[in-house]
DNA sequence: ATATTTTATTAGGTTAACCTAATCGACAAT
DNA sequence: ATTGTCGATTAGGTTAACCTAATAAAATAT
């Protein structure tokens, strides 16, 4: 009855992925990133046409039905879950955890993955704004040895980034802010202090523009420099 | 050139599986664990004979080749890893991991492997027996929310194990011994203490037999009812 | 020794997902 | 208006992995 394979997952999340960053899908884009040729394509999005999953006739742009924005939904939110679990806690490349998750995305059953979403809930409402143990791990991946005592401030194992590197659309949490108490105590006026989540909305070249905790806020880039996230 | 497919690796894993596990392997079992008909399993392992993987004449036992086993033996360290974290970390039912790892373990590379590994590693080498957060996260998956303070010793969320429900060859590190300090003594000079790793031998109805850092030692099964291992 | 059951094999399909080669349609540039 | 290019399509394959139905071989029971 139901011919969602693995296979149909990954069209349908990418026709999602597309269409949500704005741009128009088309077959020749759709080919280029699941590395297929075109006919291949043809015949499936007709497939998929014929189980109610996309809306596609000859020559038309490509658009999801409810159904199948469903299941994209689905797979993408595994995808990126499985994506934030291994390049933030295990500290994999995003490279290859881009590719992992593509793989293992749709064997995540909704139990694991309930538990996986728990486990990133649970490590990132930690209250010190980043769980203890991360660190001495990530130390321990980098020495082959356990850490001996507190690991300190500025070892720059973790994969932190500069909030400065976060894309438009990103969410990131505060871990680090380095800098001196008295830009700090402007910084946490604003809303930005270690455990808040900030979302990016917009980058400029002298000024960004975030959502923090639902304020939006503009800040210099330079002193954003100094605002590391996970 | 490579047709190493998924569910190559997969008839290779439960092959090799079987094999360690002192059966002869037959078609039929092969077509029973892995869902598929006879004839089915007959074509495949024509093709693995031809590909060099295992060993096929007509009619004749199963059996891998070199090369076969060294592929078969990496699928099932990949599995036995995944199904670790999923129950012991995440708390996945045994059942649900199971099928999650059987799907997951082909797409995990030896990159995420290696970086798993060493995430479990790190965790089981914790001088406590067993990470802070863990309890903690295993109260939150329970109750919703972070504990307040200290979780309490016997909130019996973590997927703990009596030692006494640990099959011959499986591998258990002591976290819980739930006894009073006469007996925990006499435990302790045996070996048996928080953090120490045992394997089990043998299980007769009064008695089991482990292998406590390469000492092997029997003790009353009841005694052992005290004891849990992760 | 023969009959029965279990295990394995052949023969002849199906399906999903891919491919190449060739053609078609729409639009832009000359 | 013609030509070229890009995108889409058709036609006609291939391959891996499965299937059913029928048959054969091996093992076991009578």
């Amino acid at each position: 009855m139901k011919g969602i394979t693995s296979r149909v997952q990954d069209y349908l999340r990418v026709i999602y992925e597309l269409s949500i960053s704005g741009k128009r899908v088309r077959l020749v884009q759709l080919s280029k990133i699941l590395g297929i040729k075109m006919p291949t394509a043809v015949q499936m999005l007709r497939s998929l046409d014929n189980q109610g999953l996309v809306i596609y006739e000859k020559h038309e742009m490509i658009k999801l039905t409810p159904e199948g924005e469903k299941v994209a939904k689905e797979v993408h939110n595994k995808h990126n879950l499985l994506l934030k679990f291994l390049t933030r806690y295990l500290g994999v490349s995003p490279k290859i955890a881009e590719k992992d998750a593509c793989g293992m995305e749709h064997h995540l059953s909704e139990e694991t993955y309930r538990r996986l979403l728990k486990f990133i809930e649970f490590m990132e409402g930690c209250p010190s704004g980043l769980p203890k143990w991360l660190e001495g791990f990530h130390y321990y991946l980098t020495w082959e040895k356990r850490p001996t005592k507190r690991v300190g401030k500025d070892v720059a194992i973790l994969p932190l980034k500069n909030l400065n590197e976060v894309e438009p659309g990103e969410v990131g949490k505060v871990v680090v802010v380095k800098v001196n108490p008295d830009e700090r105590l402007k910084l946490a006026e604003q809303g930005i202090l270690i455990g808040s989540t900030v979302k990016v909305i917009e980058k400029k070249e002298k000024y960004i523009v975030l959502n923090v905790n639902g304020k939006i806020v503009q800040l210099d880039r330079r002193k954003v420099d100094s605002v590391y996230v996970i």
